[in-house]
DNA sequence: AGCATATCCTATCTATCAAGTAGGATTCAA
DNA sequence: TTGAATCCTACTTGATAGATAGGATATGCT
């Protein structure tokens, strides 16, 4: 579960959003809020806008606003919009991959595997990630002391 | 959650490894069975060597084997050892992530990223990985038909 | 009309890394 | 001593991430 830079940062900006939700908010105003080089910013909000997550309002006074409530617009979906697909094997993803031999069960490994991050990332709103009031499932799974730490 | 190919490599070798054990196997007979890049292979089987997950013989007769009984090595610790850590956020770990404004939560939504991918890697043994009998909790995340299904 | 403030578009840069290759030194059993 | 194997160092190649640059275009205000 590799989360890039672009992935990161549209989802900072993606809960900035939400939280000023309904209003519009320039690319410079977010970039500044969460400390983001500003035209990267405008290229991540370019994603967005063409993945139909938030809108744009050009001149002066404009900027961006999510397209959709806060609550319905789940993480997962910011992420595929920057990052592709939120799971894949060698650059495959889980379903198409196919092996001889000892391997041949490993498709359904790669198959739970990504059902187990989709289980996070598109059951998470944004209103819910900027709130940090998770579903239950979400806050059992960071409950453990173990999960915070490295292995 | 993506897997390079030094991964889905590791982890195919891993198992053909498992189904031999505790027989030895050349890294040659190992990249045929897999039909992978013998030089390859051998890069893949010193990492695993280094994370002393397998043993290696030298000479005529030699090659490689499990260091461990394959119940008892973790698809986890395989994909670890050629790959680094299972999840990471603009290249930290989830728990050294921190953030400002509206973003303050989002460390807590990386660890139950992590934690949601440990719970896959890290709970299927290579053993389970070669026969296809996953433990429950794995097969359930698989039964349902969309987690076939590309999003 | 003119100006300030935005988005939007195209192009470019640079460093890093993944993936794979090459060649040979070393080890070991028969 | 020979053949088959691991092991070691180095290299190549292409793609990609993570930006940055400059300006064209749109909009609201006075």
């Amino acid at each position: 579960m590799q989360v890039s830079a672009r992935g990161e940062y549209a989802v900072r900006i993606a809960v900035t959003l939400a939280t000023g939700h309904p209003r519009t908010i320039s690319a410079s105003s977010l970039a500044a809020a969460q400390a983001l080089p500003r035209k990267f910013a405008e290229v991540i909000l370019g994603d967005l806008r063409r993945a139909h997550l938030v809108d744009s309002v050009r001149g002066v006074e404009g900027g961006y606003r999510l397209a959709r409530d806060p609550g319905d617009v789940s993480v997962g979906e910011v992420l595929r919009a920057v990052d592709g697909p939120l799971s894949e094997v060698r650059g495959r993803r889980p379903e198409e991959t196919s092996y001889e031999g000892a391997a041949v069960n490993l498709p359904r490994l790669w198959v739970a595997a990504r059902a187990a991050v989709r289980s996070v990332f598109d059951e998470v709103s944004l209103a819910q990630a900027a709130t940090g009031e998770f579903p239950v499932r979400i806050a059992e799974l960071t409950a453990a002391d173990d999960a915070w730490m490295p292995r």
